[in-house]
DNA sequence: CATATAGACTACTAAGTCTATAGACAAAAA
DNA sequence: TTTTTGTCTATAGACTTAGTAGTCTATATG
């Protein structure tokens, strides 16, 4: 499970993708539409601009922008930036490697056999998607009327 | 990350499923042979126990053994029981399953097309993988000189 | 320049989880 | 009845989670 500083982290960034040619989107209305507290959001949108992927301005007109395309930037990275390595194990992590100490031998590992496995099937989905795919995912789903019961009701 | 508790417990039982026809197992020999500290193995075996995954023995002779043949227990069980849910979301979990309170639509919620994505991945990985199909591999490795090399040196 | 607007930064906290350790207790076998 | 072995409860320090509060600083605009 993802914590919730993560997840109100990826839902800020997909927002900001989606409305990535608008210019600088206030904390405020971005806490608002996403429903996070905006205190917590703070706390969040600063340390995502310090890892590099969100700038700012100050003052009047401003608010946090992407600092790339959303072409460029993908799920894995975020999470990996929020969350830490992907690897359920320390010795698959291909970001963030560290032997086991306990263990003899890295080769015979079961546990690592498998883990590699799902490190590497959650890497292939997660890598591959950027956060242009979400968003185009998401205008998809919503032109299916997938969601849109939300307005009608 | 999986905890180390469950990384323990994944052990002794890929332990106890590889002396599976050998009688019960001592604590203490599983401690030492695993290099986890004893009296948190002991916590975490009773806990296996009282989940149904192991039995034990009291008095001489006594020790822990697999409750069901190795063909019968899946990784994703063992890893559901210690560390709860797969889904990276609530909202996509089979086995707890909860509603994100701050999701408006979950039919056009990006996080949960792409978790939806990484949990299926990761439990046809983890429910397709039996304690058996490990040991299995483990022995397969071994054979294969791979981590040989620990009792040759 | 003054001021309203917005983010930046520091500090704090309550609650929970993680990784153990200690010690008394209970069952079973010899 | 003594030894062996698992059972159970309690405790504890370090860390993480999910926030809240308050002050500081930059900037656009009149």
């Amino acid at each position: 499970m993802i914590s919730k500083k993560t997840k109100y982290g990826l839902k800020a960034l997909i927002y900001l993708a989606h409305e990535y040619d608008k210019g600088p989107i206030l904390i405020a209305d971005l806490a608002r539409e996403e429903r996070i507290p905006k205190k917590f959001l703070e706390l969040i949108l600063l340390s995502l601009k310090n890892s590099g992927l969100l700038l700012s301005k100050k003052g009047k007109g401003g608010g946090y922008y992407l600092g790339k395309s959303p072409r460029m930037v993908t799920m894995g990275q975020i999470i990996r930036i929020m969350e830490g390595p992907l690897a359920p194990v320390p010795c698959v992590s291909e970001s963030a490697y560290e032997r086991c100490e306990e263990c003899e031998s890295e080769d015979s590992c079961g546990i690592r056999m498998v883990m590699k496995d799902v490190r590497d099937s959650m890497a292939k989905i997660l890598d591959g998607t950027t956060l242009a795919d979400v968003v185009e995912k998401i205008d998809k789903a919503r032109k299916q009327g997938k969601g849109i019961l939300d307005y009608v009701i």
